[in-house]
DNA sequence: CGGGGTAACGACGATAAGAA
DNA sequence: TTCTTATCGTCGTTACCCCG
């Protein structure tokens, strides 16, 4: 537990790529601290915290909080990955529960003052692109965990490309992805408004009027909400006054400068606009959709929000939840004419994931910016747009929120009212998409197996196509606890009938046995039928066949069941990785337990002993022979102990494999070790070796060379159809 | 035809009421 | 007081219908 609950936090700020890559450009001269999650009940704590490590409590600043959760069959897929943001306390407790579930989970924290400036950046003014790599590679360096490896390796040589080639394809047809609005970088977003309103005014001359006046009205609206009634300026000269990017947004020539200086920009000029930037997006998309819907002649496509805190995001399921009523050959056309595709204003990359098939990848990869078609505005936001915008939400779907707690986030974060239907969809979708589909995940369970062979050497698996008889020879016991739990359920009326049953199956003799069976007999017949039809060896003791120990050894079986529960309904390959995390936990602390024992005896067997050497306290102990005793209870009765053959006649000796009281009577008359009288199977010497070796995790699966044959190994899923109805959550039938 | 909404159904779970 | 039982509201899921 001690470890276990910590987080690593990095400062610093996200850039997204066009490629729809994202990037946490860590502040070089703040390194990463570890904070205790467990301490933290709400989000407001974790700022405080965050604030603490970093050092930061007495400036006034803003924390922003994200973090990226590790997809590897979204990965292995080939899909890029975006941040989610902790905005309030159901994403606090998601990023909770998720970061005590996977160590790999890093919490990014990005400072900003009052003012939107983010804090720290003068630190890394990217002058040029040869201190832009410098500062790459020293983060990437002096970084921890995924450092060198992984995505953010990936990300460093497309980046380096990316940056060679910005120059040259700057042109009007650029590709440009702006996704989780509120991180956009500020070069995105003057770019991102200069494109829009350059589209705007280029395409059509005529109606720059109505485009000015629109924009006007939006400007002034957030300005209004912004700065609290301050004098307004006109809509053009506020973004003047913000940046002098977009000065020259009319201006085709300097859209090209604009977007020119986009890696040298960042340092000085944009460090007021920050703060800015998720209204003027919101803003920005607002009146673009309005003037859309003067087009059109239709404008009611999503009710005005009443606070622009979330536009962005908002803006961006509107147009993505349009992107599938284009015409795409029109859409793509008109799109080129126009010089602007749809991943530079609403955000495409983010949703990109969820298409992973190509045909809706075509749909969705343009839309019809001019087109005057209703279906264009239509009022929805559907639920794969939000699905796809909660998705980093179900990267464990057992932490994820529930259908019913959507209905309020999604409101909140995208003011989009759904229905419990709609949302319950969403949920679902997200989980899919999150998680990978059951085909999928039983698509990759060969290669994933491979992997885990790698990683963890002796690992035998083998996959069956149908499920043979496992463990002929394994007896089934039925758990005592249980029966006499539904002997109470079924026939309490008559008293009494719960501690019989007790009792006749704790006894070690068969002629207690049938004592005991006789007396439940007389007492209620159908009872007993119940007991008969189970059958007494299944049950009893005495009649057992197979070894059975009176410790209550977590029935391994059962405690599965437990602890799966949360992972159930996951795809198979999430669910193998959820047993493997658990169960490298339970041998640690296993192993844990274990070094901190004395002695050969595990602690639960010591107490066991106690309590019978204490029951033997006070009997009378004769010896007849060498080893052999005649122990007399108080209670009365007689029994023969035989040390050497480790017998007792009351049979729970040898039965149990530990001494039962009379043998503790007789082995303190005889001065004997009464340890030596434990059986083999409850030393530790015998558990050790099956919780020694240490359960690795699974390499990336993208940077691991699979076999062929193992590659293309196809695996479907059983054919299973859900049963109506909602499933059962408390036992794995 | 695809997607969205309503209604219905059954499991779940909290709580009140009742019995031991 | 504790344990059962009854009840009702909630949640998950599907069938069916409607709409663009």
């Amino acid at each position: 537990m001690e470890a276990d609950d910590t987080v690593v936090a990095q400062a610093g700020r996200w850039i997204l790529y066009s490629s729809g890559e994202w990037e946490f450009k860590m502040d070089t001269f703040r390194q990463g601290r570890c904070l205790r999650m467990s301490d933290l009940k709400c989000l407001v704590d974790l700022k405080l915290k965050v604030k603490e490590i970093f050092k930061m409590e007495k400036r006034t600043v803003f924390v922003e909080l994200s973090y990226m959760f590790e997809d590897k069959l979204a990965v292995l897929r080939g899909i890029e990955e975006g941040p989610t943001q902790i905005k309030d306390d159901w994403q606090f407790r998601s990023f909770k529960s998720l970061s005590l579930g996977d160590k790999s989970v890093n919490l990014f924290v990005c400072f900003r003052e009052t003012d939107g400036t983010i804090v720290g950046r003068e630190e890394e003014k990217l002058g040029s692109l040869q201190s832009c790599d410098d500062s790459r590679l020293e983060r990437g360096s002096s970084s921890r965990g995924f450092g060198e490896v992984g995505y953010f390796g990936g990300l460093m040589s497309a980046v380096v490309e990316r940056a060679k080639t910005v120059d040259e394809d700057k042109g009007r047809g650029s590709k440009r992805t702006v996704s989780d609005i509120w991180e956009i970088n500020d070069e995105d977003l003057v770019r991102h408004v200069e494109e829009v309103e350059a589209a705007l005014l280029g395409e059509d001359g005529k109606q720059s009027e109505i485009n000015d006046d629109i924009l006007l009205e939006h400007v002034q609206a957030v300005e209004l909400q912004l700065f609290g009634g301050r004098e307004l300026e006109a809509g053009k000269n506020l973004f003047d006054g913000q940046d002098k990017g977009t000065d020259s947004c009319k201006d085709d020539e300097d859209i090209s400068d604009g977007s020119s200086v986009y890696s040298q920009n960042s340092g000085e000029e944009d460090g007021d606009f920050d703060g800015d930037k998720i209204e003027d997006m919101g803003n920005k998309g607002d009146s673009k959709t309005a003037e859309k819907g003067e087009d059109s002649g239709d404008d009611d496509f999503i009710e005005h929000p009443p606070s622009n805190r979330n536009k962005g995001k908002e803006v961006v399921v509107w147009g993505a939840g349009n992107l599938f009523k284009g015409n795409a050959k029109r859409a793509l056309e008109d799109a080129a004419k126009i010089g602007i595709t749809i991943d530079e204003v609403y955000g495409y990359a983010d949703l990109e994931p969820m298409f992973a098939d190509e045909e809706m990848n075509k749909k969705a990869a343009h839309v019809d910016l001019t087109k005057e078609d209703d279906n264009m505005f239509s009022k929805h936001a559907t639920s794969k747009v939000v699905a796809a915008l909660l998705r980093a939400n179900y990267a464990n779907a057992y932490c994820g929120p529930r259908a019913r707690d959507l209905l309020e986030c999604i409101l909140t974060e995208h003011n989009v009212r759904v229905s419990y239907w709609k949302a319950w969809k969403v949920k679902e979708l997200a989980v899919v998409t999150a998680q990978g589909i059951d085909e999928s995940s039983y698509a990759l369970l060969p290669v994933y197996l491979h992997v885990l062979k790698l990683a963890n050497p002796g690992t035998v698996y083998k996959l069956e196509t149908s499920i043979p008889e496992v463990y002929p020879k394994a007896h089934h016991g039925f758990c005592l606890v249980h029966i006499r739990r539904n002997v109470k359920a079924k026939y309490l009326k008559k008293g009494g009938l719960p501690s019989l049953v007790w009792r006749a199956g704790s006894m070690y003799r068969k002629k207690d046995f049938d004592d005991e069976y006789d007396r439940i007999k007389q007492r209620n017949v159908r009872c007993w039928e119940f007991l008969e039809g189970i059958g007494v060896e299944n049950w009893s003791r005495a009649y057992f066949e197979g070894e059975r120990y009176n410790l209550m050894s977590s029935n391994i079986a059962e405690s599965l069941n437990k602890a799966l529960l949360p992972a159930r309904g996951s795809p198979v390959l999430a669910l193998i990785e959820f047993i493997r995390k658990m169960l490298g936990r339970w041998f640690e602390t296993r192993r844990k337990r274990i070094a901190r024992t004395v002695g050969d005896n595990p602690i639960a067997v010591e107490r066991e002993l106690l309590k019978r050497f204490k029951g033997g306290l006070g009997m009378a102990v004769l010896a007849v022979g060498r080893w052999d005793f005649e122990v007399k209870p108080k209670e009365g009765g007689h029994f023969h102990v035989s040390l050497e053959k480790r017998t007792c006649s009351s049979l729970e000796f040898q039965k149990l494999n530990l001494p039962c009281t009379h043998a503790m009577a007789a082995a303190h008359k005889r001065r004997f070790e009464y340890k030596l009288l434990v059986g083999d199977m409850h030393k530790i010497k015998m558990w050790q070796p099956t919780v020694e070796g240490a359960i690795l995790p699974v390499q990336d699966l993208a940077e691991v060379e699979v076999p062929e044959d193992i590659r293309v190994m196809c695996l479907m899923p059983p054919q299973t159809k859900r049963p109506p109805e909602r499933p059962p959550k408390l036992r794995i039938h």
